[in-house]
This record gives structure tokens, sequence and C-alpha cells, in this order.
DNA sequence: ATTGCTTGTATTGCTGTGCGATACGACTGT
DNA sequence: ACAGTCGTATCGCACAGCAATACAAGCAAT
């Protein structure tokens, strides 16, 4: 089992790979590296452990936290002592999301589908092995992670990625599959190959996808695929409750239809 | 009047301003500087434009814009050609929301509001003219814009803003007031410094600030101040509604006790 | 088709930026 | 008072990154 932290680890951290590359600028990289520090971290970070994190001299992290700091991508925490990342981040979190027009048009959409549906509605982008959340509308209660955008799940074990999945060739599935980190979250996570294979059939056959406590106890969770041009499936809406209020087969029979037409609405060929 | 778009020009564009400074990283700055590119931008753009908009030649936007899409944090958009800004841009935002240790420990609070309130709940954080929205609890129907995280506003026309300015002395709020771009949002947008500072007396009084339709029309919004160590105001709560739901003083009797407690909970000295 | 614009990509040599190494001062806690 | 952190400051050499330029690929208009 894993915590729900960890999920993000699906982000490689790009070493010296670009050694040949005349047009890749390191100084960049090492300032993303960073930045990056703090995916691990799970509290202010000080100097020496920037230096580490992102495998840098100590001058080095110096000096790009200072040029960072300067320009408000880092700052220093209030509270505790150390760095933290800057909010000038949010203005770049900004335009991603302004820019994206998959998103632009999925809002609208979203909102209608969570005024229909009462549960929790997302929206998650793919990225590799991971589907990000880009857009997240809130049920009743929730938890402080449920409300965070940049959350990222893996695609193996979550309805929207075994939707995503349910759209991709046999071959591209299995490359996901053993690429993936297949550390469960929970005792019902399903980790084996052929028992995501046939999840995966299952979704291509309904049009949806549904997990049961994959990821959390106690939730029921539900994902329709959305679709750029070509086919390619670009991310998923996402619908969750709790089984303490719904019976699987229920809730499926009332979200699904929703979400599917939801989905419909944003996919472009 | 300006767009709701234009409050993120509140955003300076460090040129070569530090020329002297031996600790600043020139290419990062650069590299910041293209990600920036998209904040005026409207739609994805081309390397030329990025070129133009970063102020730098066209050689460098080559190989930042190679580097920051080999690293993710730029992307070509599926549906139009050009750049936009990359998913690994979000995870960085997880990170600043995460790691925000005012964010985490508001986050419980804010759901507890929404539960109560049954509007739109937001957290802006202060940096320095403008506040920028961290969180956002949707009520009902919402628009595009009123849902997107990292979303700014100015401090010296808004609920929120009036509350920080009545927890700073009389020159610090003067400051605000002149280095402000006051162009207004809306015809009501108070935009006369005297004007400012007696609702900032009044938010002194109150313990909160209202604003009625001074960015958006037919919106109410209430705010309150959410303090740090020795009293310095970080941010706010923000409660909003619309006008032709509620008389503006039933709104503040209803809701400014809630919100003023949450802020109270939230705040730390 | 041919032309003329734009787009993105590739190469090279010189310049000056950014890293390593190191030293220093300010805080903590024992 | 001490050892152990922390962040900050300085400086010279090596090599990273920019300007300049040329090339290729796409699109519009004639």
């Amino acid at each position: 089992m894993r915590s729900i932290l960890r999920a993000q680890s699906g982000v490689r951290s790009e070493q010296e790979l670009h050694a040949d590359d005349p047009l890749f600028v390191q100084s960049i990289a090492r300032a993303m590296q960073v930045l990056s520090s703090f995916h691990q971290a799970g509290r202010p970070l000080t100097l020496n452990e920037i230096a580490t994190a992102a495998g840098i001299g100590k001058s080095a992290a110096q000096r790009v936290v200072h040029t960072l700091k300067t320009l408000g991508y880092i700052e220093r925490d209030p509270d505790d002592r150390g760095y933290v990342p800057g909010i000038r981040i949010l203005d770049h979190t900004l335009d991603y999301l302004r820019l994206n027009l998959l998103i632009a048009r999925a809002s609208p959409v979203l909102l209608e589908l969570r005024r229909n549906v009462r549960e929790r509605v997302d929206l998650s982008l793919r990225d590799d092995l991971r589907l990000v959340y880009a857009s997240r509308l809130q049920s009743k209660r929730e938890t402080f992670f449920a409300t965070l955008v940049g959350h990222s799940v893996p695609v193996f074990c979550t309805s929207g990625g075994r939707a995503v999945m349910a759209h991709l060739s046999d071959g591209e599935v299995d490359d996901i599959i053993t690429r993936s980190d297949r550390t469960p979250f929970t005792a019902k996570t399903l980790t084996e190959p052929d028992a995501i294979r046939k999840k995966v059939r299952e979704a291509r056959q309904n049009g949806y996808a549904v997990t049961l406590e994959e990821v959390l106890p106690g939730e029921v969770a539900l994902g329709v695929a959305i679709l750029g041009p070509a086919g390619v499936p670009r991310g998923a809406i996402h619908v969750a409750g709790s089984l303490g209020e719904w019976q699987a087969e229920e809730f499926c029979a009332r979200f699904a239809p929703l979400a599917a037409e939801a989905a419909r609405a944003i996919s472009r060929f």
C-alpha cells in the first residue's frame, strides 16, 4: 500500500540524460530540478535539502534558489522556516488552465454535470502513466486532497485511467501496465495485469469504467474517457461517491449516462 | 473598465534589473520569462511570439522552449497548433498548495464554512497588490473563471483586499492605492483614493469588508482577512453571492460572523 | 506550379555566465 | 562555550548558452 502522496512519483527525475542534446539548456533543467525537490517533500525544505534532492552542489542550489526567490517562485515559509514554492507558481497554473482548450470547453459541461449529479466531479488529463486532476468540483464532504488541483493518480488502477486505456490498443495497455509502479493503494487495488486487462475490456463494452475502493476505501468511482483528434484519449471525467450511500450498480445506472454524455460533448475528433 | 483577465497585470516583467546581482542566474530568469509569455496570451503562442513577448532573441527562445518542452513545462496544443503551458506545471501547483501551511489548515475550515454558507467561498493569498485565489469552492452556478485556481484580483477594489488593508497601516494602504493600476472593472469600481480609504476604515470597524459590483456586475462579496505572525494579513476569505438573491445587509448579517470565525480559526499569531 | 511568406529546426564559434571551492557570520540547542 | 546547523558572500576558470546564420517544411495567395 502506498500513500496517496506517492502517486506523484510517476514523474521521472530527468538527470544528465541530455548531455548530448545541444539545444538543451542545463541551467533551466537545474532550476526545474530545484523546484521539483518539493515533490517528495512533506514540509518546507532547507537549502541543503534542496541541494541533495536536486542532486546538485550547494553553490548551485544557492544561486538557483536565490534567483527563484527573487522571481517569486520560491518563498520562505512565514510559520516554519525553510523554503516553499512561491505564489508565482499559481500564475502559471492559471495560464495552463486558461489556455488548455480542452479544459475551457469542458468547464461549463462539468458544472452542468455537477448540477445533475450531486457527487464529486473531476476532470483529469493524461500524462503518460498518470492522470492529473485539472478541475475539481466538490460534493458536500470532502477531504483536503480531494480539492487539490494538480493531484495525480495512476492510470492502471483508477476509473478514469481504465476508461482511457479502453481507447488504446492492447499493446499500449500492456505497455502502461508493465511500466506502472503497481504498488497497491488499498487491499482492493487490482495489480495483476490480467485482472486489469479484463477491467479494460469491460470498459470497452460499457463505454465507462468503474472502480471500487481501489484508491480510497469506501469510494466508488466512475470514469469516462475524453477523446481528442484521431480518437486519442486525452483524459477523463470522474464521478465519485461513497459506498455508504450507494450500491455500485445503482451508482453506475444513474450517473454513467450523464457522465458519458458530458464526455461526448467535450470530446473532439 | 478592464477585462477580468487583466488583473494578472500586477505581475511586473522583471527585465534586466538584475544586471549587477552576482547570484542571479540569467538563464533561469529567461526561462521563467518565456513561461510568463503566456500571461498576456489568449491563445497558443508561436515561437516568434514567445521570443517577442519574452523580450529575447529567437535563438534563445528556441533553446529555452526546446528545453521546457523536453521537461514537460511546455506542450504543443493538440487542437490548435502552437505552444501552451505543459501539464508539468500542475505538479508544482500541487506542491505549492500542499506545502503552504496556511492553505492546509484553512482547507477543512473552508469546507465547513461552505457547508453552512451555500454561496461561493474562496481563499486568496496576498501577493503585493493582488490577491491570488488558492482555493475555490463553487456554489451551484458559476462561470469558468470563478473556478480557476491562480486567478488574481487587485487588492484595492475587492472585499478581501479591503479586509487585508484594514490590517495595514495608513501608510501602507496609501502605498497600495497609489501603486495600483486602478482601471475600473465595472461602473461601480471605486478608484478614488479617499473613497477606498473610507471603505478600509469601515472594514476596520466591522472586522470585514463588503463590495458591491466592484468587480462583477450583480455580485455582492464579503471578505475577512487572515492574519499571520505579528498580525500581518496574509490573505482573505471571500464569500460571494448574487444581488438577485440577496440584499447586501442581509448577506452580511448572515455570513459575516461565520466568515469571521473561519478566518480567526485559520489565523495564527 | 511557382513564389513568398511563415513556421520550426539545425550548426558553429566566441563570450561571459554560472559552478566549484571555500570562507564567513548568524542561530540553535546541548 | 561549543559543535552543529543554517544562509550568505567572494572569486577565477571552464564550458554552457547566445547571436548569427542557414536550412527545411508548411501554408496562402497569385
